[in-house]
DNA sequence: ATCTTTTTGAGATGGCTTATCAATTTCAAT
DNA sequence: ATTGAAATTGATAAGCCATCTCAAAAAGAT
């Protein structure tokens, strides 16, 4: 049992790879530690910011550990643009975006009513929600003109 | 004035065209009247659709013409896999999912109440939305046993 | 410590989309 | 109808993101 700020999705992750025969490695355990700092990134941009202590950490390796985590049920991809962004589930239950199409820019935003909605819209239909993905697609005030 | 089946969508791109110094040719007349006919579709598809009786046409004509129709309001591009889909926003019939992470079963609704909050959030925040996506994901009655 | 299995890193490869550019087409002004 | 400037097209090259390949390294069970 792993203690410390990410003890929780530290062991979300030992779980997921002890059931499918994964092993614990010190790039997945650094990967998980920066990508939970993050509301949400690209492999690229992680690339970057993890090549400043360890600048032999493969790019194909970000991709392969990013996927894993989504397998894991700890982020969530989403297409943007021309790159996938990784979200950080344990920041989403909350925080849904906003995102502009013209700039890119996201604004993050939770509504609780909208959250009260979507529980009675899955009960109504006989489900258990454990996550959601909402995203608001538009043009922000500076792109709008 | 057009007339005709989609006489509104090509007025919509003929004013399009008028405001921004753009010309209308066959291939966005053959293009537009072929999209119309779908609720989405992606480029290469309609590159195919199109070879048989339009062999000469290009693919990135096709590209750059959905695109235009983008711009124009007509079309909106939705990243689904590594494709982009084209929605032809005439098809009004928008739907949100629930999504069973067991057996991946897909239930789709549709709920004016979030539809409305959702556009609160918008305006609160200065956006104009033009689309967006609502996925729940969770467990359905069966699998939840 | 040994051995089998998985993972890694680096670069190659692949798939989707956009950029390039000469030839063609559009369309407003003769 | 003809002309001529400006936009568009088609074919293909180029770009970018993400995945695949594979030999070397690391993990973890015995």
């Amino acid at each position: 049992m792993a203690t410390g700020k990410f003890a929780k999705e530290m062991n979300v992750l030992k779980e997921h790879l002890g059931k499918h025969q994964l092993k614990f490695t010190r790039q997945r355990e650094l990967i998980l530690t920066a990508f939970l700092r993050q509301e949400h990134i690209t492999a690229e941009a992680m690339y970057h910011q993890l090549a400043k202590t360890d600048p032999h950490l493969g790019l194909a390796t970000i991709y392969r550990t990013l996927n894993l985590f989504c397998d894991a049920g700890i982020a969530q991809a989403r297409h943007f643009g021309s790159q996938t962004q990784y979200d950080n589930v344990a920041h989403k239950g909350h925080h849904d975006h906003l995102i502009c199409t013209g700039c890119g820019k996201i604004v993050e935003f939770e509504n609780c009513e909208i959250e009260k909605l979507q529980e009675e819209v899955a009960t109504r239909n006989g489900f258990t929600i454990h996550t959601h993905r909402l995203e608001l697609y538009g043009l922000c005030s500076r792109c709008r003109h």
